[in-house]
DNA sequence: ATGGATGCAAAGTATTTGCAACCTG
DNA sequence: CAGGTTGCAAATACTTTGCATCCAT
């Protein structure tokens, strides 16, 4: 867990680097982004950059975070709703999801285990691995407890993407 | 791997169950769909109904997958591209899959260790596990052997979704 | 000053939906 | 014949793009 103003500097030198020029806009926005640790939408991006500056518009903030993942500062995920969700990329580690289909909460987690196996499957198969992606889905320990049940709707919207 | 006419049979008692009635346009677009092993998007499932019955439309197919995919008979999956992809679920078994960034291709396997892994997280999570999804990307042996590397455009489009 | 960046609106994709006509049960 | 289903076009949702203007370097 890096320190911010460290983790700003290393994003904008890989921007001059790369001939990128570091707007007002794309201060704000990959100021917010790396300080927020957090999942987010683009579109939740935007609503939080504009309380600090009204006149970003949205289309600014989708060149940005795209601009984030070119240069792996940010990750692009699709969960179960429409839009993707994107997270910083440097101020954690590689980590998985588990998504609950009652509440939509999202708990990261870190298996060893699993990574290794990972890579044996690749081995099996001549798979020279470079990124995966893995997703449990089912209910969490409070929405068991609750007595809670996959909400009809939830169950495609969260089985697809 | 059972008979297509008897998971045909399947599908529309379950449709019947469910008050759903079974027009022409279904029969073809579930014939199709069922009789494909391979993953398809909707608008791949519609160019193929079309060439038997040419005045289906879209919206049908669009309809008639969603139907699918809520009773259990269609997955639906986001690879990289920007549109879903469907597989049935009654022809194949429970696979997760690999993906060639360099070629596309995706490559199904069954990793029984990956599963056993995968309960025991949700376990250590007090998660009731319903749904998985893992996708490994890489690159797949052939195109290693070609000495081929990722397209820099399919990173990030892969890395997503 | 010069070429990348921005805001806006328009264009793109992918998918869903309202509606009148139509067909299944 | 009643109510689910269809095709069509229009509407959505999310994201990208063209363009004139603006601004970082």
């Amino acid at each position: 867990m890096t320190d911010l103003a460290q983790i700003m500097q290393q994003v904008r030198d890989e921007a001059r680097r790369r001939g990128v020029r570091w707007t007002n806009q794309r201060q704000i926005i990959v100021e917010i982004f790396i300080a927020t640790s957090d999942h987010m939408t683009a579109e939740e991006l935007h609503h939080r950059v504009r309380a600090i500056d009204g006149s970003v518009s949205a289309a600014t903030v989708y060149r940005t975070i795209n601009l984030l993942v070119e240069i792996g500062v940010a990750h692009k995920r699709h969960f179960s709703s429409g839009s993707a969700s994107f997270e910083s990329a440097l101020t954690k580690k590689h980590h998985d999801h588990l998504v609950c289909m009652s509440c939509g909460e999202i708990t990261e987690f870190v298996n060893e285990p699993l990574e290794i196996q990972q890579n044996e499957i690749a081995q099996e198969h001549g798979f020279q691995l470079l990124h995966h992606r893995m997703e449990l889905y089912g209910i969490c320990r409070t929405c068991s407890a609750r007595g809670a049940s996959v909400p009809a709707s939830a169950w495609h919207a969260l089985t697809d993407r």
